[in-house]
DNA sequence: CGATCACGG
DNA sequence: ACGCCGTGATCG
């Protein structure tokens, strides 16, 4: 066993628990009028505007001189600095030293004028001798650490220089200008200006390197007493192709120290890795890790099934704050050890230098990889040139090439950050009235089927993508063949080569209000859809636009993805990202299968039948009919859209019967009647009240007038009383609290701040608004599918059904099931669907069923 | 790397 | 000015 400090080097640039800065030695640099540093000097009035104060207490660091700071040459005399001194002088009485990160004016930072300045804020530093620093702002952050950061959302991170904490928060000029930021700013300020960092220094910690089977089994003990572990892994290669490997794993007790981390060579060496797979499968060890999910299922296949999942800060770092970035190497500055990556990215960099150095000298070149230690790469794949060759990415594999200790190093502090983070955030997760509940009863359970989902994959026909491939390139053929006439080199892949055709060449009028933000003419759709009355070459750069997406995201995209299952049948394995959208919706990348046509054209069809059942299997579609609608009626207790749910009539239709008499000057008795178009413009009229839109964006899609739209809106809003009431009442609510609310079994549950509420631009306050309304609605209904996933996942694998949870697609999940076993197991995902709490709201699903996801058609179920 | 476009719910 | 939430391909 090898016992070594995490951070062997403390004076180390950039690592964590080290020192950014030169410190001491230099010459006094804190100012410099005549500084030609970097080319702001010149446009400021007083270049080079001295810190200010007193030694032997804190330091705080601004961003820039503002206008008037630069008059005065002095720093934070502004606005911004007096609301500063005065907020300092409540909850700090010691000395005070104020500077800035950028010393000239400046109407913004750039990073390099942070680099020039830089030796500056060292001298202060130097001579201020602080207790604590205070970064106000990014700027500051970025001259402290090397780093850059979101201070809106890292909200209380923190990071050490030598002994002395340094404490981030907002630069003082932007919670001016947003009451919801002040408020932030304020209370983050004074636990900067009072607060003991929540964790000492991480520079002496220890880490040990598993060896032989005695390591292991003393490792393995020593955690098995902790009440759960951290445990991490890194892997090289692309998962569910063969050259996948575990590059290393690392595990922890909460305290972090030591971090045991087992190295290829042990985890392949089956009497060093039995102890580490016993610990994992043991149910009474609680896990912990940093998206825990996406470790389960390769941990599972090469070391043993994880049992036990206590805690995942990925996850608990987004429902605790779901803006924020969910990366451990940014939720590690949450626990003062920011910057853990750096080191390991400037080793990747090496490597791979090294690594197409070496191949192109023919494999002779040496690889040194960091300075103090042998060239030992962890592990280097056979065929690696070749896997690149056809078109794997570098990245992918970039972590079997970099010098060993640093990959192992890089491990353990990957789990003790995730050890400590996970002290931070658990308890966040249990005080915040609603964040538990879904943590236990929707989110944790989700997580771990999906894992298992992702190992299932889609079962995919390699036949239909050559159908679809050749039915694609015969029309696109065509389409070039009349694209030619405007020019062999026309690309209608450019949106600047086709404004030039249509606007200048061909002087088409745009229609008017179709300007992109920067002030472009928009080629969007819409707008090629309007002149396609007046020329020819809009509608086949239409359709030749059509098939380009469809050729090259939804044909030749899904070929890279394609793998092997166990009977050597292609499938793809996305990957589901529970925390992909900030309401609680999963995205879906890699590819992203959430967004493959739909079945209404043919080349719908044949996008979905890519995805196809096996020989005596099927797939199986169920979706929540109107979901969000559903869950409207069920937040605002809106009897009149009760009422129709509770007739059963499709939600859309009974909209279309309620507004038919204002808008189409009929009156529907019966919901047969009602025309298909009459239904269509009703949905997009529920779709403008969910989302908010406004009414020229509905008359316009509804081919009517301004005054019609507002009209129509009004009257659904009139029969819809109680829902009209709830969206004031949650606007109004939100304005307040600067947050949304979704809900779960009738109580509040996640939690989602909306800065922009806040915003002194009126036209990014609406969208608050609209965020405000939707988000509780689509979060909401997100949970409900989550709870399914996990609900249909453990159904499948209690009762050994014949079926695969392949897919869930925001309000649907698509299976794979043996087709004599369909009924029994749609009726279960049907009835499980349907389990969850709806405050006496009904809910529907539909089932279809088809040998391809392009084929299905309904089927009826017994009640 | 941001902007634009196009696909889904 | 006025639609919420995403991913991916492509251009400049």
């Amino acid at each position: 066993m090898r016992a070594r400090r995490l951070y062997p080097d403390p004076s180390a640039p950039l690592a964590a628990g080290g020192l950014a800065l030169p410190v001491a030695g230099g010459p006094r640099l804190d100012v410099d009028p005549g500084c030609t540093r970097c080319p702001l000097s010149r446009a400021a009035r007083n270049p080079c505007v001295p810190a200010e104060g007193e030694p032997g207490g804190v330091v705080l660091v601004g961003e820039h001189p503002g206008k008037a700071e630069d008059a005065a040459r002095r720093p934070f005399v502004g606005g911004s600095g007096k609301y500063l001194r005065e907020l300092v002088a409540r909850w700090w009485k010691g000395p005070v030293v104020l500077e800035n990160a950028v010393k000239c004016f400046a109407a913004a930072t750039a990073p390099e004028h942070v680099a020039a300045c830089r030796p500056f804020l060292a001298a202060t530093l130097d001579e201020a001798k602080p207790s604590r620093i205070v970064a106000l702002g990014a700027a500051a952050w970025l001259s402290l650490t090397g780093r850059s950061t979101a201070p809106l959302t890292q909200r209380r991170a923190f990071c050490w220089h030598g002994d002395v904490p340094v404490f981030l928060t907002v630069n003082p000029a932007a919670a001016q200008r947003n009451r919801f930021v002040a408020r932030d700013f304020e209370e983050d300020l004074e636990w900067a200006l009072t607060a003991a960092p929540p964790f000492p220094s991480p520079r002496d910690l220890e880490w040990r390197e598993v060896e032989t089977e005695a390591d292991a089994l003393r490792a393995a003990a020593e955690l098995r007493a902790a009440p759960w572990v951290s445990v991490d892994a890194e892997t090289s290669g692309q998962q569910w192709t063969p050259g996948f490997r575990v590059a290393s794993v690392a595990a922890c007790s909460p305290s972090g120290d030591p971090c045991w981390v087992w190295g290829k060579e042990q985890i392949d060496d089956a009497r060093v890795r039995a102890p580490l797979a016993l610990l994992l499968g043991d149910p009474a060890v609680g896990k912990v890790g940093a998206n825990i999910k996406s470790d389960l299922s390769f941990l599972g296949e090469r070391i043993g099934p994880v049992r036990n999942v206590h805690g995942d800060v990925r996850l608990w770092r987004k429902l605790e704050s779901p803006e924020a970035s969910g990366y451990l190497e940014d939720i590690a500055e949450l626990v003062g050890m920011g910057g853990h990556k750096d080191e390991m990215m400037a080793g990747v960099t090496l490597a791979e230098e090294a690594f197409r150095r070496r191949t192109r000298g023919g494999g002779k070149a040496q690889m040194s990889l960091v300075a103090d230690g042998a060239p030992r790469p962890v592990h280097e794949p056979e065929d690696l040139a070749e896997q690149l060759k056809s078109g794997a990415e570098m990245k992918k594999f970039s972590y079997a090439l970099v010098h060993r200790d640093l990959l192992l190093r890089y491990n353990a502090r990957d789990a003790v950050a995730a050890a400590w983070a996970a002290r931070l955030l658990g308890p966040r997760v249990r005080a915040r009235d609603g964040l538990d509940r879904v943590w236990t009863r929707v989110v944790r359970p989700m997580s771990e089927a999906l894992a298992g989902m992702e190992a299932v994959g889609v079962p995919v026909s390699v036949d239909a993508i050559d159908v679809f491939d050749a039915h694609l390139s015969t029309k696109m053929t065509d389409v070039r063949r009349r694209l030619d006439q405007y020019g062999k080199e026309f690309n209608p892949d450019s949106p600047k080569q086709v404004r030039e055709l249509l606007f200048d060449k061909l002087k088409l009028r745009p229609p008017e209000d179709t300007e992109t933000p920067s002030g472009l003419q928009s080629t969007a759709e819409e707008v090629l859809e309007e002149l396609k009355g007046h020329h020819s070459a809009p509608k086949d750069i239409l359709d030749w636009r059509a098939l380009a997406k469809l050729k090259g995201t939804y044909c030749d995209g899904m070929r890279p993805h394609l793998r092997p299952d166990a009977a050597g049948l292609p499938r793809i394995h996305p990957s589901i990202l529970p925390d992909g959208a900030r309401t609680g919706r999963c995205s879906c990348v890699e590819p992203n299968l959430q967004n493959i046509p739909r079945t209404s054209t043919d080349e719908g069809k044949m996008a979905r039948n890519i995805f196809a059942a096996r020989p005596g299997w099927v797939m199986v579609h169920c979706d929540f009919a109107q979901l969000e609608y559903r869950i409207a009626a069920m937040l605002s207790g809106d009897p009149e859209m009760r009422a129709i749910l509770d007739k059963g009539i499709d939600f859309h239709t009974g909209t279309a019967m309620v507004i038919a008499p204002y808008l189409w000057h009929v009156t529907y008795t019966d919901p047969g009647q009602v025309a298909k178009a009459h239904r269509d413009d009703a949905k997009t009229i529920n779709f403008a009240l969910l989302y908010g839109q406004g009414d020229g964006s509905t008359a316009r899609k509804l081919h009517t007038s301004l005054a019609e739209a507002e009209r129509v809106r009004l009257a659904v809003l009139g029969k819809f009383r109680l829902l009209a009431q709830w969206i004031n009442r949650t606007t109004r609510e939100s304005k307040l609290s600067g947050f949304s609310r979704t809900w779960w079994d009738g109580a509040p549950a996640r939690w989602r701040p909306i800065y922009s509420l806040g915003d002194p631009d009126e036209g990014r306050r609406a969208d608050g608004e609209r965020r405000a309304v939707n988000s509780p609605i689509q979060g909401t209904a997100a949970d409900f599918l989550n709870a399914s996933i996990a609900l249909v996942s453990d159904w499948i694998r209690d009762n050994a059904a014949p079926a695969e949870l392949c897919l869930a697609i925001h309000d649907a999940l698509l299976l794979h099931v043996r087709e004599d076993a369909v009924e029994e197991v749609a009726w279960n995902v049907r009835r499980l669907m349907l389990s969850h709490p709806s405050s006496g709201i009904p809910l529907d699903v539909d089932v279809e069923v088809g040998r391809a996801w392009g084929s299905l058609s309904k089927i009826k179920l017994a009640a």
